[in-house]
DNA sequence: GAGTGGTCTAGACCACTGT
DNA sequence: CAGTGGTCTAGACCACTCC
């Protein structure tokens, strides 16, 4: 039998759910305060311990409840983002022409974030594969065609945690003329790819990114200890030379509840002698 | 009683929903295949249906599956991502040069869909309001100051759902010299906000873009209708005038699976005398 | 109307947290 | 240890789709 339901139309672990998420967002309940337990709310709403457990469920999927095993589920602090900007862009391209022991001071890929540098590890992997269907597609290059492949991954000491991760491609035709990019035993190399492109005459012209933001799945989740209702902020960069060639490619991932990534568009300014504006012309 | 488990560690849910995953991933079900039914996963691993449904819930909140009531749950067709590109600026930067009649060509925001534009309905709200303290800090200005606000929403005609969305703010301040746009009459103006500043002799020099993901309350959902499983894109654009003041900000939401934004950073050529590669001194 | 998913109950047991 | 959340069963009824 059910219940005395007056209304059947709304589920109730979404009637619940709504009137917790009005009491977060109206400021009745604080981030960090505890949410009312399972038997509470069943209690309160008269229906079975399950519907309450899943209301909270519903909560924890749209990122704004935390909570484990044994612990009360909680309020989540709204997440602090780092702000990354993509003028670093310009600065390693003026840190090319610096001597090395200047290149050797700044880390391969920049990336600003809370943990201390010391509680970190840091892994490069150097490897050499071949073009799949996209790969080839941006580099306008045929599939199969040889690839230099670089993996960056930052991750916690404790824990094991990444903080950081980009895979970086750069076809090995471009940067063959040079030996020494591809001895791996020069990995990382100071002054990033900016300077190993420049060591074989190829200087950027710009860096052509793409952001896009998808849902992590388990295994990312996983290794970036990301929480439920965490999307995962997915960032394209192409380098293009000055003859318009693509000539380097990453791709870098981040956990959206700690990122906003900033981008300026510097505008071509108008001519000195442009006319200024006549309201009775338009 | 409990079933026979030889296993208790990982939740039946969860090897259920990993093992359809890895199907999916592995091609073995292709998009737009329909999952087991619950009654088929119940027996094939011997749980109640109430697991196997929920194993299809953490599908669907990964956005892997879809599905409604009296449907079977079927696999999502990898998303069709819209470029969104900001080269956009430049182009309506351009255009306020330009007479109105061609101004009036382009629309107040540029944004391509795949909805026939026949298809949908535009409105354009104008309003002055008061700068809250988030407003106040990007405008650097104190909190209550006044503030123009224009809200632009495209909607498909049937079925009412957003898709495109962004509020635009100037304060009054700046714009007040200028009657023309102080009337509602005037909406929308043609050649977007760059030109209505133009009017009061301000040129835009760059435009400082930062991009966020998060996930959709229910109510942006609906709005947009939007499947589970779906982040939201968060563009906030800050014009900045020549002489480095913020004129105008705007605030657009993208749903993040048809959207891929794109952005292009121009970098400053070395001069022509720059030294060249010498390997030997590095 | 049969098939199917969505909601819901009333329990049970297990795992973890904190006192 | 009690409190609490997480998993799970074995049912029931309802809403919707497709034939």
């Amino acid at each position: 039998m059910l219940t005395s339901r007056t209304e059947g139309t709304v589920p109730i672990k979404y009637q619940i759910a709504d009137s917790i998420r009005t009491a977060i967002e109206s400021g009745e309940l604080q981030p960090g305060d505890p949410l009312p337990t399972v038997d509470e709310l069943s209690a309160r709403w008269r229906c079975a311990p399950l519907m309450a457990r899943e209301a909270i469920d519903v909560l924890k999927g749209e990122g704004l409840v935390t909570g484990g095993r044994g612990k009360r589920a909680v309020v989540r602090k709204p997440p602090k983002r780092i702000r990354l900007s993509s003028a670093v862009t310009q600065e390693q391209k003026d840190l090319v022409l610096r001597p090395e022991s200047e290149r050797r001071k700044r880390g391969a890929i920049e990336i600003t974030s809370d943990i201390p540098i010391d509680d970190t590890t840091s892994s490069h992997t150097y490897s050499i594969g071949t073009a799949d269907a996209d790969l080839a597609e941006e580099f306008s290059v045929p599939v199969g065609t040889q690839i230099q492949r670089r993996i960056y991954e930052m991750t916690e000491r404790e824990g094991g945690h990444r903080v950081a991760f980009s895979v970086s491609y750069i076809p090995l035709a471009i940067i063959e003329s040079n030996p020494d990019l591809l001895d791996e035993a020069n990995e990382p190399w100071p002054g990033g790819h900016q300077h190993q492109l420049y060591t074989v005459g190829i200087e950027i012209d710009r860096v052509v990114r793409s952001v896009i933001a998808i849902q992590p799945t388990p295994g990312d989740r996983q290794k970036w200890a990301m929480e439920p209702g965490v999307p995962l902020l997915r960032v394209r960069s192409r380098s293009v030379d000055t003859i318009g060639r693509v000539v380097e490619l990453s791709d870098a991932a981040y956990p959206a509840d700690r990122t906003e990534i900033t981008f300026t568009d510097h505008l071509e300014r108008w001519p000195a002698d442009c006319p200024k504006y006549d309201a009775s012309r338009g």
